[in-house]
DNA sequence: TAGATTGTTAATCGATTAACAATC
DNA sequence: TAGATTGTTAATCGATTAACAATC
């Protein structure tokens, strides 16, 4: 029965459980059938304690004492509350250099995204097939998606056209927006926004950079 | 004086910046030379009280009761404390889809990024110039950060290569990492490691979609 | 003065860390 | 049994939210 995790994982949680799935499918490979929780900590610089937690939170299977946790079971739940076994299949629009590095990244198949379409304005880019995946105007963007009942819509268009794209996109029925682009979008309740906005990493980057140059030159 | 900021924001702090500031930037554009933290507040969907702690924080010139806080003050305060005005020099290795995208991005300009200096090891790529942005050899890497004194290295080559790039940036002097390869770097103590892993933020928006899907199906 | 708006102090909430009891 | 490793409960830390006092 696997479904008794209603919750109890932080945000903060869901952002490790990648990085626990890369280690543990990298362990798999290696035929290894068992794992305690302080050496996936070790792997990646964190206590064991956040990592049993966070594994408590999501594993239907409890790890054993002396043991430790089992590297299928634990890669098959990671994956089932991810989601990964859904249908995560998308829509992207604008088919430019992010877009194109979006449908060319490998990693992706890994991860659950299967990008099903991709649409763009430009007639150059039309009917292309980059990576395996069609290019489409978008006059089509509705027809398509509603078809292959495309799932989640990935914004990589310019910011001015973000907001008029993700109108269509949900329209079109997906449930989920991934945006790429800068800017806040308004969306009807119940559709989810996940913004990766490299201003604001930036934002980061820079602020921890200053701050760290400043030091130097206090001491 | 300006240095009395040491700390006290909080990094979720630092995140909200970016978007304060895009806001006051359009309201410069406007003419408008007050902003009461309400407005702000609004224009993000937080509460006030958050705005005001972040701004107490990075502000020098406190906000006038009746009046709100100057715009052009607190552009000039945002931009200080997130290092935009430093020398955010950068150079980009791995000229691919991502590589160009982030070249190519008009919005960094705005942050205060300048990538003065790209690097491939493809010949096809070597000796281009793209968006202003000379494409040079691998092999020139050292001397060229070395001359220009570039601060940032950005990372967009596959994972397998990501690490060998990292220390070659940090043996040329970069006090920076910005990574998007989905490999955790290892990198000597002071160099600081911004990590813009996709995987996890798709992650995050499977997880939660899975979860809405979940929700959905029991009501 | 009255009211809009600020800044600060206290209360709540959420996530991490530490201490410890349970089990193969 | 002894020891490795788990899971849980309590303590700490950090960020958000609420309540309130200060000021133009």
């Amino acid at each position: 029965m696997q479904e008794q995790e209603t919750h109890a994982l932080s945000m903060q949680g869901v952002r490790r459980l990648p990085y626990y799935l890369k280690y543990l499918k990298d362990l798999q490979g290696e035929g290894i059938q068992h794992v305690p929780a302080a050496a996936i900590a070790g792997s990646l610089g964190i206590y064991e304690v956040q990592v049993r937690k966070d594994l408590a939170a999501v594993s239907s299977h409890p790890g054993k004492p002396r043991v430790g946790f089992s590297v299928d079971g634990l890669i098959a739940d990671i994956e089932h509350f991810l989601g990964y076994d859904s249908a995560n299949t998308a829509a992207l629009v604008g088919v430019g250099h992010l877009g194109t590095a979006l449908i060319s990244y490998g990693g992706f198949a890994d991860y659950g995204l299967d990008i099903a379409a991709a649409f763009d304005r430009d007639p150059e880019r039309i009917g292309r097939c980059v990576h395996g995946c069609e290019v489409y105007p978008m006059e089509k963007l509705g027809a398509v998606c509603a078809e292959k009942r495309l799932m989640i819509g990935i914004i990589a268009t310019p910011a001015e056209e973000a907001q008029g794209v993700c109108d269509q996109l949900v329209a079109a029925g997906v449930r989920a927006i991934w945006n790429f682009a800068h800017v806040k979008l308004r969306v009807p309740e119940g559709v989810l926004v996940q913004n990766e906005d490299m201003a604001v990493s930036f934002a980061l980057l820079s602020s921890r950079l200053a701050q760290a140059l400043r030091d130097a030159k206090t001491e």
